[in-house]
DNA sequence: TGAATAATTCAAAGCGCTTTGAATGTTTTA
DNA sequence: TAAAACATTCAAAGCGCTTTGAATTATTCA
């Protein structure tokens, strides 16, 4: 057997009832200051801690948030922004003693955890992630009564729910808008999968700017996909292999643009010489330069950030239920970097 | 309230006892099929599901497995394989219905977690990560009697444990061995933080093939530190303003061959041309290229096999207790890629 | 057919906490 | 100084399951 010291044992060795022990280590207000002292004396030396299964029990919260991972079958793709945003919810939970849970399932299977979460009641609440476009698992959320915040939004959705989000529209609007002020008329997007939220937010904003300025929208130079590495190098064949291909690329992340960046060396292209490049920038910790001139010119806004904010407003719902529900837009700040250049036709 | 069915709702529907429904529903062999199916159905149509907080409680298992990641606190860095690594776990914890606890900590407070979890049983077993030399922590699981296995192992400790791990000093001596056989004896080594274990083999495994075939190491061009794009990127500039830099290069990671890449492209040097580049790849799901022939010669082992086998040892070593400790090694698989050529001198 | 055996089912205890409602001890008030 | 008011502590119930040990019912054997 381990060595665990329950309450029982504690409040014999205090002699005192497992009631007030209970209540004086929990900070209830009718237990006197000198039987606190010495109880929290008493649980420091004999490395008391309440047992969790016991307290969630007893208690009837689990001080425990699921995050769904969901992996496309196919391709087994993990978000790789997700190690980040989970890195900064993380924060916020340990300062509110929440665990968090991280199930990772097929896309088929989401709706199937979410309910067996709730039926088993497992969690007190979860966060949604990577929301399509009219993502149903947001009304499965509200009819489960199960407290929850979206990363993201989800367009066409008309009941209200809490999210976080990025100004995804806004970001690349002023993108593109950045890229037509330097002179080019033709630029190329390469964005996430064609149902995802943010991605329909921000091909909206590319399409507004080029709108506004008179600039004709060619279809064939959007593309839409998973964001990987060999996914930014292929389109950026794809479209140098058009009649007129861009003198500026957008992307929707640094994975991307570490493809596309393949494909221009491959092609004897210099970047922000021959074609400019923005791209959207989570701020992932590992392509993080401190103190140089980023060489990417980015929409920039931490997705560790929004993993807090998130935390923080489903820890906020949990807490008071009745509340409204509350969504909170962060803007992309524009960083100028080394890839974007004044229009110069290439020679 | 919420609508949720529990065991006693449920057994006097059935007019059965608790007893009998909880035996039924968990295949004890003492329930009559019949009355099996009948609970089954009837579990099914009202939508039960034991509830997870009871559960853990009578049975004193949680079904919960911890990983803890650490962030160190100046760079805030989360480890990239991380994702896929628990993706991979996931998948066998998915098999055997564990459920999986993600705790982020800052270096110094892991060892406190630790104790934490073991204090209120709040996990039935532990995957420690990124193991150094020397790793304390070890010892320290051992003391507290909870199951664990190491992702990676750690020179110098003498307790036997579970681990799981990359054969790191035979991929880098056959990396290593693989550039001298097509002529290059200068040979840059970008490596991981110095006391992490995997980095001390694969430096090992690097000095070994060096030795063995009478090529001077320079420890000028061992660079160790934490594995960021732009740790690629500056190294591999110091490399160069050298008075005899490297004509290959190995890399510990693809993140930093990544910024080797962009330093050499500022330089105008060809991967492959005028520089030979290998790399050690966890087979991130964003970075595969499937089909083509890839870019980067390395050494590969999928991160994620990793963590499903890792998982599967531990769900095994709880299941089995008394049974000896035993470490699984992986052989990464030398892959040719465009990036390594025979040697020749830059013209 | 009645005892012995096997197959099912059940009532109740227990997991280790929190929380309710009652009891005791202490101080204040008149 | 007794009654009222307040402060502190306690015994016991309850959270929703699993599991023990006993009871009931069905089957087999002689």
């Amino acid at each position: 057997m381990k060595n665990t010291t329950d309450l029982k044992k504690l409040s014999i060795i205090l002699g005192l009832s497992q009631t007030t022990v209970s209540r004086a280590l929990n900070g209830f207000p009718e237990v006197s200051e000198k039987t606190r002292i010495r109880a929290q004396l008493a649980a420091k030396k004999y490395n008391y801690l309440p047992n969790s299964r016991a307290k969630r029990l007893a208690s009837g919260r689990t001080m425990t948030i699921a995050h769904i991972m969901t992996t496309s079958k196919e391709h087994e793709l993990v978000n790789p922004i997700f190690s980040d945003f989970i890195s900064g919810a993380s924060r916020r939970y340990n300062e509110s003693n929440y665990d968090l849970l991280l199930s990772t399932v097929n896309d088929e299977d989401e709706h199937e955890t979410y309910r067996d979460l709730a039926a088993r009641s497992a969690v007190d609440g979860v966060v949604l992630h990577a929301p399509k476009i009219n993502d149903n698992r947001i009304t499965m959320l509200n009819e489960l009564q199960l407290p929850y915040v979206v990363h993201g939004r989800s367009s066409g959705v008309k009941e209200s729910y809490n999210w976080v989000d990025v100004n995804n529209e806004s970001a690349f609007f002023r993108a593109t808008e950045f890229l037509i002020d330097l002179g080019h008329k033709s630029i190329g997007l390469i964005n996430g999968v064609a149902d995802m939220d943010f991605a329909i937010r921000r091909a909206s904003g590319y399409r507004r700017a080029l709108s506004e300025n008179i600039i004709n929208i060619d279809e064939a130079k959007i593309f839409n996909g998973e964001m990987t590495e060999p996914y930014g190098y292929k389109s950026t064949f794809k479209l140098f292999e058009m009649e007129n291909p861009p003198s500026a690329i957008l992307s929707s992340s640094r994975i991307i643009a570490m493809g596309i960046r393949r494909a221009l060396e491959e092609k004897n292209l210099k970047i922000g010489q021959d074609i400019s490049i923005l791209t959207f920038d989570d701020d992932l910790s590992y392509f993080r330069e401190d103190g140089e001139i980023p060489l990417f010119t980015s929409t920039k806004s931490s997705v560790r950030e929004a993993g807090y904010k998130t935390a923080n407003l489903l820890i906020e719902s949990i807490k008071n239920p009745t509340q409204e529900t509350q969504g909170i837009l962060l803007e992309a700040e524009l960083t100028i970097g080394l890839s974007t250049k004044r229009f110069r036709p290439i020679s």
